[in-house]
DNA sequence: CGTTGGCCCTGATCGC
DNA sequence: TGCGATCAGGGCCAAC
């Protein structure tokens, strides 16, 4: 399950080939793909067609590519269609000079890929939506978006400014993210990250910890293996009251979360099943280097005794009983 | 308004 | 050998 190491990784290797392309043609093979597009398919092609991409940015668990502003024509059809304009005139009068107003919006789900294929090779079995493009670095190329369970989609959004101002993601200095994307905080790895609203947050809140970690508008990126990887190494239970944990228990598990996405980072993105594959195709596993999720009934990696399975959020929670007990609230608050 | 539970999906795997 | 049941869980939204 594509988490921020695994997006990250997509985002990286699509990035040399997408930027400055023209897309040509698209293909949709899954309408339910496009759930989250707000239009029928024929407008996400339209839409698309003629256009170029302008970088590949990712927040969180979810990547866009910025687009050049829409040829006349397909400004017109969308104006025909009744359809709200984007947001615009946000970098001046000037359409040469103007901020791209609209992104291409990618989320993996469960079981996405975005894979870069050369014209010619067979289709994937599971292949949903096709952009045939012309890299200006790798001449015509595909990008395929393969997902088995249609958890993942694409979809045209408008940019709006960030609240903040500071860059919206990790690829671009643009402080202009998708609309659908304004309400993912940002992931603890972006620069603009506060540590200290995320703890007052944690403090503020009457819920269990993993419910916290999984919230995309608390903190942005974690899934399920890497909170339970986390919390396994901060030591910490994954349904301890958030309100309960001392400020100095929080800034560990923070830095525990850093830690686990800079090393699947650095290792190049976890997989699972296999459903994870790099841009290029190529597996990027390394489950070998998980302490807690999938463990169960091995020994926990810190004291020996059996790592356990339960079920919570409809999700598995892999955790070591005698490492991670649910602490009383600490009198001396920090 | 903050929190929570249910739902969407289907290929792979398991057990009978 | 075949087939039905089970499993995986991110994001969204209705409901409490």
């Amino acid at each position: 399950m594509p988490e921020l190491p695994e997006v990250e990784v997509v985002r990286a290797g699509l990035e040399p080939a997408v930027t400055a392309a023209t897309i040509d043609a698209v293909t949709v093979f899954e309408e339910r793909s496009l759930r989250r597009h707000d239009g029928p398919s024929e407008d996400f092609v339209e839409r698309l067609v003629g256009r170029s991409i302008l970088a590949a940015v990712r927040r969180g668990k979810f990547l866009w590519l910025p687009l050049s502003a829409p040829t006349p024509k397909t400004q017109e059809i969308r104006h025909e269609m009744g359809r709200s304009a984007a947001v615009g005139a946000i970098g001046g009068t000037s359409p040469a000079f103007s901020e791209p107003a609209e992104a291409l919006v990618v989320h993996l789900g469960m079981s996405g890929q975005v894979l870069l294929r050369d014209v010619g090779r067979a289709d994937d079995a599971l292949l949903r939506i096709r952009l045939d493009i012309s890299s200006a670095h790798d001449g015509p190329l595909r990008v395929d978006f393969v997902d088995q369970r249609i958890f993942g989609s694409m979809a045209i959004d408008g940019l709006l400014p960030t609240p903040d101002g500071h860059a919206a993601g990790f690829g671009s200095d643009a402080a202009l993210i998708p609309g659908q994307v304004a309400h993912i905080a940002r992931d603890p790895l972006d620069p603009a990250f506060s540590d200290r609203r995320f703890f007052d947050a944690l403090a503020a809140r009457r819920t269990g910890i993993k419910r916290a970690l999984l919230d995309q508008g608390l903190i942005s990126g974690i899934g399920n293996i890497y909170a339970d990887e986390a919390l396994w190494a901060a030591r910490i239970h994954y349904d301890q009251p958030t309100a309960t944990l001392s400020r100095a228990r929080a800034r560990t598990l923070l830095a525990e979360v850093r830690l686990v996405l800079r090393r699947a980072l650095a290792e190049g993105g976890t997989s699972f099943d296999a459903q994870y594959v790099n841009v290029n195709g190529a597996s990027g596993y390394f489950s070998h280097s998980l302490n807690a999720y999938g463990q169960q009934g091995k020994g926990c990696p810190r004291c020996g005794r059996s790592i356990v399975r339960e079920s919570f959020m409809n999700r598995g929670s892999h955790f070591c009983p005698f490492c991670q007990k649910i602490r009383p609230a600490s009198t001396t608050a920090a």
